[in-house]
Formats: structure tokens, C-alpha cells, sequence
DNA sequence: GTCCAGGCATGCA
DNA sequence: TGCATGCATGGA
């Protein structure tokens, strides 16, 4: 990976194995939409990105200061990981072979902790479609103006002063209830997602298993979005699907990097099943 | 109108 | 421990 700054754009080449359209809207974060010309526009981390691929396959990071880049995109977007070695590895599973060669380029975005936790919250018994949404109108009223009508993910901060009726008013329906809560807990302290995220893994899970509305998927879900947890491997409805493939449970080659392959089960089966 | 979505808490056996 | 049930909402 090398990067330069040229005008206000950063722009980087030699980045394998990154499809913009598969990585940003796969389900794993929810506030990309793709713009006319063809290019994301997104906020993460507080700052807000418009980014595309240029002819030459370079990855244009459009106005951005460097220090956004190396003090948070390049993470996000988990520049110094090699995915081409990884799919590789992958491929020797035979259901990945096909599928990596049909979506190539789908990447884990290293979201923020909270972020995740309490997107994925949201996710629950619902739909990509109206997770964005719901998101959507959470940030209008409660995240910080970026301008040109982009606004921040809220604080926790930001929402411990929401009762349940605010958290319904924005259609969370039944989950107003564990966002309340949650929220409280995180802005307190009582929830330390820092330190959730220095536990060997099987320890976070347990910590973020006993939050209120958080159960297995969820807890998996945030740990590989939010906690930077590759090894953690959440199974939705249509990964249960996908399960029937793998009867003798997951092939030798996942070891460390289920997450990753899941991702690709989960685009392939939501393609095909 | 019915069914479903990146499920979970609860009650009951 | 495992299983059935209720839950809010909006799109198909």
C-alpha cells in the first residue's frame, strides 16, 4: 500500500482486493449510499468521506486531510491487512473458491466500537434496508452537523438522556428498550467498550453477551465490526442457510479469519439462496 | 392482506 | 439446558 497527497485528495494504489461497492454496502455498515458519478459518500469516525476508485485503480480519498487518512481511514478501511494472501488461504474451501472469485474485494470495515454495538442492536429481526434508515434518523437528530446534510454517529453521551418513547419515536420499535438502556450504561461507564475490546475473545464475548439485547449474533456482529475480533463468526438467518454446507463444522482454513469468510457466505447467500 | 428481515428476552418444562 | 412465544416496523 503507498499513498500520496495530490491537490486535497489522497490518493492510494496498490491496494488489492478492494471492491467499494461489496465492501460498503454488504450489511457490515450502514451509512454509505453511492452517489451519481459513481463514488461513496459516508461518515465514520466523526469525519465525513466521499471515495471512489480512479482508472488507474487508485483509491481516491476526495478532500481529505492526511491526518484523517492515517489517523483513521487507512484503519477503516484495513489498508495495511493482505487480503489477496487471505483469499488465497480461503479458496482451498471449495464453496469459497467459487464465491471469493465472484465477489472479490469484500473487506472488513474496522468500525467504531459503539457505532457497531449499537447499529447492530438495531439489526436485530430486521432488514439492511430499514437499519439504514433507522440509523439515518438517528443521526439527523442526535449526531453532530457535518454539513451539507451529513451528520455524525451520536455519543453515547449524546443519548443517555433519551428516554424510551425518544428511542420508539424514531422507529426502533421493540429495541427502544436495550438502546435506553444501553446507551446509559456506556455514557456511565458501567459499559467499558475499551476495555471490552482488550479481552482475549471469548472473554468479550462474554461481557458483551451480558448487555440487555444482546445475544449471540449481535455480540458477533459487533465483535468483528467494532471490536477488530476476525476470528468471530455471527450467524444470521441467512447463515444459517449456509451452515447446511459446512455439516463437520468450519473447514481448517477459516482458523483466525472466520469472519472474513463470512462475509463472502453471507453476499453469496443472500445472491443465491 | 401476509410474510419477512444480519434476534432477543422471557417463561416454562 | 432447550424450546415456544411475543415483539415493532416497513418493504415486498
Amino acid at each position: 500500500m503507498d499513498w500520496k497527497k495530490i491537490g486535497n485528495d489522497i490518493v492510494v494504489s496498490g491496494v488489492d482486493c478492494l471492491n467499494l461497492d461489496l465492501t460498503l454496502d454488504c450489511g457490515q455498515a450502514f451509512r454509505w449510499e453511492k452517489q451519481e458519478d459513481g463514488s461513496y459518500s459516508g461518515v465514520a469516525g466523526g469525519y465525513f468521506l466521499n471515495i471512489y476508485k480512479n482508472g488507474d485503480g487508485g483509491l481516491v480519498f476526495k478532500n481529505t486531510p492526511e491526518e484523517a487518512f492515517t489517523g483513521f481511514w487507512a484503519h477503516y478501511f484495513d489498508l495495511e491487512r493482505n487480503y489477496a494472501e487471505i483469499c488465497d488461504r480461503l479458496k482451498s474451501d471449495s464453496l469459497l473458491s467459487s464465491t471469493i472469485d465472484a465477489y472479490y474485494g469484500i473487506r472488513i470495515l474496522n468500525q467504531e466500537s459503539w457505532e457497531a454495538l449499537c447499529s447492530f442492536v438495531i439489526s436485530q429481526q430486521n432488514n439492511i434496508k430499514r437499519i439504514k434508515l433507522i440509523i439515518s434518523r438517528l443521526c439527523r437528530a442526535y449526531g453532530e452537523d457535518l454539513g451539507n446534510g451529513y451528520y455524525s454517529f451520536p455519543s453515547a453521551e449524546a443519548l443517555s438522556g433519551l428516554t424510551v418513547a425518544d428511542f420508539e419515536a424514531l422507529g426502533t420499535g421493540y429495541r427502544a428498550k436495550y438502546l435506553e438502556r444501553l446507551s446509559k450504561d456506556v455514557a456511565s461507564g458501567k459499559i467499558d467498550l475499551a476495555k471490552i475490546k482488550s479481552l482475549p475473545l471469548e472473554e468479550a464475548r462474554k461481557e458483551l453477551l451480558g448487555i440487555y439485547g444482546v445475544g449471540v449474533k449481535v455480540a458477533n456482529c459487533a465483535l468483528l465490526f467494532g471490536f477488530e475480533f476476525y476470528a468471530a463468526f455471527p450467524v444470521d438467518v441467512w447463515m444459517k442457510r449456509v451452515m447446511e454446507y459446512y455439516p463437520d463444522g468450519l473447514p481448517e482454513c477459516f482458523e483466525g479469519i472466520e469472519g472474513i469468510a463470512q462475509q463472502y457466505l453471507f453476499h453469496w447467500a443472500r445472491n443465491n439462496l
